[in-house]
DNA sequence: CGCTGGCTGTCAGCGTTCTGTAAGCGTCCG
DNA sequence: CGGACGCTTACAGAACGCTGACAGCCAGCG
């Protein structure tokens, strides 16, 4: 876990870096706002702790820039107490959490936790199998970030399969799964549907075991 | 952005419907907590906003319920002037935010706007893709400063796709999303309006995955 | 009050892609 | 050898999505 800590108080900075390490996380510090935007906007961190006073420019500007600009990463502000508009203004410029400052590290590392689980949680439907990464979200399957471009029906066959991977899958479950209830038995539906995945993917994807049904080929 | 109004007091929901549709949010509105319940239950809503006094089931319980059957979706409760207790149960069962009553209806639709951005992942109001940059505040689409002129039910689109950015959307779940709850299923409005976005904003902003849905095109 | 123009959903027609069917062939195994 | 099983290919109907025309609706305005 990589975070970035944009912080210029020496004493704070020192104190969340030693705690940040202790607890498991590579921890960059940086303490001019200026830097501080440019690193965030072109390093991929998995989360950012801001102070929102930096001099150059202030954090406000800068996570509202990053936000502009697409940056989805997690923020979490640091705000002194009593600033109320402050967490407002952080909230409404896209922060994802903030803690008041005095604080205890403790809680720091606890949201930090938190922030970084839902930010991946965002992104948990992606499984790979082989070369070839199967994603939820985009409804393809890849090979080094190249799309191979499957039909609906493809897709979910090769879903399937991924899912219970390691099995054995018989025909007849094949087809009660991605087909409707009530569908020709005696049909080559799933052979063919399994010969145009491998058209596309390679033979060796989905193995045959006659008399069975298929299973993911080895190494998938 | 589909919302549901659950509120007995005909004023204050009336009020709030006028507003939040002025504001381009699709509404619903209920005033059975019974009803309510199950809407919230079983529909996909953007935000919902809950009055603790409904008749039947009262706020807390239905909110409970929705929370302890995984529903995220986010709840903004309204409450009575000095009634703190109702607003600590209530963010302990789970609502996202509160407002106490009587409000400003601004500041209902600018937290409702907050609620959605960070359930959506993003943050702020002002979104950049590509070469456009999408404002929520203003409603308006434009590209380096030029307004793009869409439509309502074209700004709702694009909005949606920006705010899902990465994802496949498919058209049912568009249909829900930008229209009223009822609407004729085989229609193909959403096609319609797909072409109609493009002709604005050029060809390749959204891409089409046929059999699955729409999304934005690669570097949007 | 009627006119106008913009916004939207509907519809019919069209081209493209998907997908189940069927027929013929290869392969495995008793 | 013969039958069961699975693979391949071609094909046609179905599904899908795009387009242009059109009509209903509403707001603005004279």
């Amino acid at each position: 876990m990589r975070i970035l800590v944009a912080e210029d108080d020496d004493r704070i900075a020192e104190t969340l870096t030693t705690s940040l390490k202790k607890a498991g996380f590579g921890v960059e510090r940086e303490s001019d706002g200026e830097v501080a935007w440019f690193r965030g906007d072109t390093e991929v961190y998995d989360a950012i702790i801001l102070d929102l006073g930096l001099p150059q420019i202030d954090g406000l500007t800068i996570l509202k820039r990053w936000r502009a600009a697409g940056r989805l990463t997690p923020v979490l502000i640091l705000t002194a107490r009593g600033q109320w508009e402050e967490r407002v203004d952080g909230i409404e410029a896209g922060a994802d959490d903030y803690v008041v400052k005095p604080f205890h590290v403790q809680e720091i590392v606890a949201r930090l936790r938190a922030l970084v689980r839902r930010a991946n949680g965002l992104a948990s439907s992606r499984i790979a199998f082989g070369k070839y990464l199967l994603d939820l979200r985009t409804m393809e399957v890849t090979s080094d970030g190249m799309p191979m471009e499957l039909t609906p029906q493809e897709f979910k066959l090769v879903s399937y399969l991924v899912h219970r991977r390691g099995r054995v899958i018989s025909q007849l479950e094949i087809t009660e799964h991605i087909y409707n209830q009530d569908f020709e038995r005696d049909s080559n539906a799933v052979e063919v549907l399994v010969a145009r995945v491998r058209k596309r993917l390679g033979a060796d994807v989905i193995k045959t075991r006659r008399g069975f049904g298929y299973a993911l080929g080895d190494g998938y």
